[in-house]
DNA sequence: CATGCTTCTGTGAGCGTTCACAGTAGAGAA
DNA sequence: TTCTCTACTGTGAACGCTCACAGAAGCATG
């Protein structure tokens, strides 16, 4: 009588121990599995009964390896990692597409590509097909990853309009001309005539719309456009101190500065303390995103919300599709005005 | 004559276009990979060469299937969710692991376990062998997922000592009550005597031992321990302003306070300000963690630096010899006193 | 010359799943 | 009856890899 494994170390179920519980074939519990076509309500129940029986989970590696799909999905970050840390943003959407992936049972693989090496490593990774799809994060420009990866026909989808890549590519963005136009809207109608801008970078999708919501909307009201109230930043805090600076160098009579990011707002509001300014009697402050900075900020800061659960859950639903094999799909999600304390 | 697939749909290479290539076997490829041992250095140098001109690519889901590893590890937090978001420390954890991960070549799969349903599903994912271990956030005692893990025999590491387990789980930590020491004798030498303290939630081994190296320091020093200056937060911004608020109350002779974390600690500011008092010349204030929260507070803080870049690195180390069979192993790191504007 | 050892190589089997296909049973139509 | 159609079920054959094993070659030892 040769010894039967029942003693020894214990092997995980496999499709076979379902079938043999359930008296029914592995192809069978298959279909269960996969769905449930083409099955007899008979052979269903006793499969599911089998499956809870044994505690059975599915292979995801043996299903991989003759469907070819990974059924994970890759999060992306190119971006250098300053920024991850700092950005409050960043947390919010990674969160989201985790959670939005998990309602479908992929799990989120996180792939951070700030070095040379890193990028040629993950590209290699993700081209070898060992995600299925990827949410890229990163909104400069000419981004060599996203565009391998475009070229070798990997699904993607964007966080923001990639402005270096063919329009081929999916992405899912808040409609950010239209929040700045907003909140200089909101600037003019509490009183200012003297708004400065401290853009995002301008190889960004964000930096160029903003600013350009920004200017659109002074135009409309009839006030020129005046150099010195235009700086630009990085969305580092540290950039938003310095850029009001030279706003405060160039123009020290302005009276309400929009900051294309929460983050930069924060440093602006440093700046401005620091002239002894007061915010929003003096200088009034509106922001951009509504991240977790803008409650954080003292005053606590009026500021465009962008949607971000939204934004992750399309970024989502998006890819989904397109791993499925639906074309490529842009997405704007409106903005909402978020009014505070600074102005 | 049959069609070959040359012209179909580019087919990745597998191990067997690389042998042919080569002129070798199979089984001498797969040897090369796995490290090179008993392969001619002509077998190895052609394999290599092949595998270049190849572009061949480990297909990981089948050699999963056969190993029975993953090649994988999940990041689980099973923290609620606020504290995600709001809590900077995560990022630098995250992205250290991610990092130190990516080394190996191992990808991190990042899972939330924030709901009940939540906690069911990803426990059956790593029970079912999906990942070879698990970087595991969460200080606080009974998690009940942690406790299944463990008794699964699931290689684990904890940041942080896990309270509620038992010894047989390793963790990394940076050595809390010596961290609160050092900042409270710093308290002393700046010649303060009526210090607060802020702790952590006392179900977390950072909210114990920090407070337990407060008062080891007040006894050492002969000051009596005056319970209205304690008070206990949960890490976050708004709990660190209402501790601050009760303090007031209780004690508004105070000219100190140690706060658990940086992030309470801004909360701490705020409140300060509110009343009317300067810190650091009315009041003191030292926080810990060292996260991106102590420079971003007006003025910047005080604080003790946990080292999580080692933090991270260290739990990814003890988990991979974890999965390589070693023994469950506790390291503790030495924190450090960084001073800037706020004592 | 046989024997053993070490280093190296190829081969068959099998990991757990899905897929294509063949087949069965029953219902309805001719 | 006989045929066709639909609903359902079971069975090989992969998928690409690693592992165990068998064997070959080279060299030293008995």
């Amino acid at each position: 009588m040769t010894m039967s494994n029942t003693g020894g170390r214990r092997r995980p179920p496999t499709i076979h121990d379902v079938a043999r519980e359930a008296g029914v074939s592995r192809g069978t519990v298959s279909r269960v599995l996969n769905g449930g076509h083409y099955v007899s309500p008979a052979a269903q129940e006793a499969v599911n009964a089998a499956i809870r029986k044994t505690g059975y989970v599915v292979n995801r590696h043996a299903r991989s390896l003759i469907t070819g799909r990974s059924d994970s999905v890759g999060f992306l970050l190119t971006e250098p990692q300053e920024r991850f840390f700092e950005d409050p943003n960043f947390n919010v959407l990674l969160r989201g597409c985790t959670q939005a992936l998990a309602s479908h049972d992929i799990p989120l693989l996180l792939m951070l590509a700030g070095t040379k090496d890193e990028r040629r490593r993950i590209t290699r990774y993700i081209t070898a097909g060992h995600v299925d799809g990827v949410l890229l994060v990163s909104s400069h420009s000419g981004d060599p990853v996203a565009e391998e990866l475009r070229e070798a026909g990997v699904p993607l989808v964007a966080c923001g309009k990639p402005i270096g890549l063919g329009s081929k590519v999916s992405y899912v963005a808040a409609d950010d001309r239209d929040g700045a136009r907003d909140m200089v809207r909101h600037l003019l109608s509490v009183g200012r005539r003297r708004i400065g801008v401290v853009t995002g970078p301008l190889d960004t999708p964000g930096g160029v719309e903003r600013l350009a919501g920004y200017k659109e909307v002074l135009a409309e009201a009839g006030i020129e456009i005046d150099d010195r109230l235009i700086v630009s930043g990085d969305y580092s805090r540290a950039s938003g101190e310095a850029g009001a600076e030279r706003l405060l160098a160039q123009a020290p009579d302005l009276d309400a500065v929009f900051v294309a990011s929460d983050l930069m707002a924060q440093g602006v509001l440093t700046a401005l303390g620091r002239t002894g300014r007061r915010v929003p009697q003096d200088v009034a402050v509106g922001g951009f995103d509504d991240s977790s900075a803008a409650l954080a900020a003292r005053p606590q800061l009026t500021t465009i919300r962008q949607p971000y659960d939204r934004i992750s859950a399309e970024m989502v639903r998006v890819l989904l599709a397109q791993i499925g094999g639906e074309d490529p799909a842009a997405v704007i999600l409106p903005t909402e005005l978020v009014r505070r304390e600074s102005t």
